[in-house]
DNA sequence: GTCTATAGGAGGATAGAC
DNA sequence: GTCTATCCTCCTATAGAC
């Protein structure tokens, strides 16, 4: 049982990660999925120990993909926050991207349908794809207010304030795309939020007219 | 077959809601569903035609819930618009509410896993509880304006702003439920965010300063 | 490593007695 | 309406030939 790079078993790893994501992992059959890879039921059990092993190998995958580091940088050494909202401006073009990657959109379809029954599953999600970026995002805005580009307030609510519509705009347009809807008026969600959103922070020539 | 309201009938949909909520559909078996009702695993056929047939039955129920009826005023005859930040705080305290009654909270975790797999339930999300809601809030909003309560801008945006953390904060009170943790900080955030959104579209007595 | 064959079990649904 | 018993299908997983 070769646990490295058969061609089989990536085609199989490929393969379940669009069924689960299409029909679920109990709503799966191995079945389904060797017919779709073009081999034997029976063959699969070559590569896997069985239908478990393939998600949590996915699972494991799925640590290493765009879908969970939103932010390419790194806020340590980083100048990204002098940019101010053309940085707050890629970050949402990243997360609208992943919804146009096939990949991340299986991934990201896959979480959030076995969210709810996967602890594993829920953990990920919760450790690297909210806190993660959600702390990098804090950490950005801070920079940000000493730097005294945005007005002084809590960065960690500021930064969920700044996720949380991404997220759901990501949602809505998968969602569309899974009954052929325009995605066209949601797609531009994601630009306007942060026009509206840098809006609402920066701090330009007059100052102290919030709070 | 009487399909009115035998305490058995509804046992079973009480029961089979909260199985599917914590399983999933396909996760959930009939002989689970009859063991906690307390009946024959036969027996359900006497008042449901088979699996699927309770899962519809579940939805219908769902579209009278609280969970898409997130506003209980009319935004036809109101004079809710004039309350300005209080009727936004009422809507997030409702959102927010959803998640402590086990009922709603079972509904959204049904509706959650559900929806990338069922079509019915997906339209039933668009249509009912995401459209009907942001567009209620956009009516409000659109008064404010005219009122001149809030700044100028396009209404439906700005539902969508103010109705995506909501959602999203819901979820991740519901998420955090589910292992036993601590929610508290996370249910912090639905008044911070009724803040931070009034802060950044209020019009006071200095106006002109954005936009 | 892939095939065929099959074990072994779980799940949905039905029939008929009570 | 509920019980028991049963059918049949579909599923995961394994065994052994090639």
């Amino acid at each position: 049982m070769e646990k490295k790079e058969s061609p089989t078993r990536k085609k199989i790893l490929e393969v379940s990660l669009k069924l689960f994501s299409e029909k679920g992992f109990k709503g799966t059959t191995m079945r389904d999925i060797a017919a779709e890879v073009g081999i034997h039921q029976g063959g699969i059990y070559n590569h896997f120990k069985g239908k478990e092993e393939i998600l949590q190998t996915l699972i494991n995958d799925m640590m290493h993909s765009a879908l969970l580091s939103l932010f390419d940088f790194n806020e340590e050494d980083g100048e990204y926050h002098k940019k101010g909202k053309s940085v707050l401006a890629r970050i949402a073009t990243t997360f609208k991207l992943i919804s146009f990657d096939p990949r991340n959109e299986a991934l990201f379809r896959l979480m959030m349908q076995e969210i709810f029954r996967n602890r594993t599953i829920r953990d990920l999600y919760y450790e690297h794809f909210y806190q993660q970026n959600v702390k990098k995002l804090s950490a950005l805005l801070f920079k940000m207010m000493q730097e005294e580009m945005i007005r002084s307030s809590d960065p960690l609510m500021l930064a969920n304030e700044f996720f949380s519509p991404l997220f759901f705009y990501q949602m809505q347009v998968v969602l569309l795309k899974m009954d052929g809807k325009s995605t066209s008026s949601a797609v531009t969600l994601f630009e306007k939020h942060v026009d509206i959103f840098w809006e609402s922070i920066k701090l330009s020539s007059n100052s102290a007219t919030l709070f």
